[in-house]
DNA sequence: TGCCAGGCCCTCTTTAGGGCCTT
């Protein structure tokens, strides 16, 4: 069993929506937990090779000037490797992340096997009464600490950290277990909502 | 030239359509 409070949060700025398209990513922003604890982090800007129009430059605030300086992908994604190891990794709307981590591992040949975990679907099926479920929302519905930077990697990250562990201390007091292990969040996330519910009575 | 994501999830559903999320 994995610790469900042992993992990195990881979060991609990118030139659009779909690496399939030829999209890229321009930032990776993730934080390392520990025992529900942040004990690390990542941010880097990494340079695309080409640039970045101006709804991207208006919505991250990461300007071409700035990517002129930056890394390459590659070199980036192969230090971002060695950061996350084996841990297992969350994102909100993780699908969205896993493309594009998937695709700019693919780029160097890293082979990454760890388990993805969504705070999206996750706050679905348990926060039901929440008005949408967009990072920034939560946030504020929670209450959770941030700084007032959006759409930055570090910061959407460390917010989805936040995030993360205010849902595992949900769980827990729903279903009165803990600790809880990252397969049984990827069991909730998996089922319908409407079983959620009958599960953590049961856990 | 024109087009351009895709998985989740609900419902007026399953022989489908459209909103929600991410950049």
């Amino acid at each position: 069993m994995t610790p469900a409070n042992h993992v990195v949060i990881l979060d991609f700025e990118t030139t659009g929506l779909s690496p399939d398209n030829g999209d890229r990513a321009i930032e990776i922003g993730a934080v390392k937990m520990v025992d529900g604890k942040i004990v690390d982090s990542f941010q880097q800007l990494m340079n695309p090779g080409r640039r970045v129009n101006s709804f991207i430059e208006n919505y991250t605030g990461i300007s071409n000037q700035m990517l002129l300086n930056a890394d390459n992908c590659e070199t980036v994604m192969a230090d971002f490797a060695d950061f996350i190891g084996d841990f297992n990794l969350v994102a909100h709307n993780a699908s969205f992340d896993k493309k594009f981590l998937d695709a700019e591992f693919q780029r160097i040949n890293h082979c990454y096997n760890g388990k993805f975990a969504c705070s999206l679907l996750l706050s679905r099926r348990i926060h039901q009464d929440a008005p949408n479920h967009k990072l920034g929302t939560l946030v504020d519905y929670h209450q959770l600490p941030t700084d007032g930077v959006f759409h930055r990697a570090l910061a959407d990250a460390t917010m989805t950290g936040y995030l993360w562990q205010h849902q595992l201390e949900t769980i827990e007091q729903l279903s009165k277990k803990a600790p809880l292990s990252f397969e049984q969040i990827l069991t909730i996330t998996a089922m319908p909502k409407a079983k959620v519910a009958s599960y953590l009575a049961n856990l």
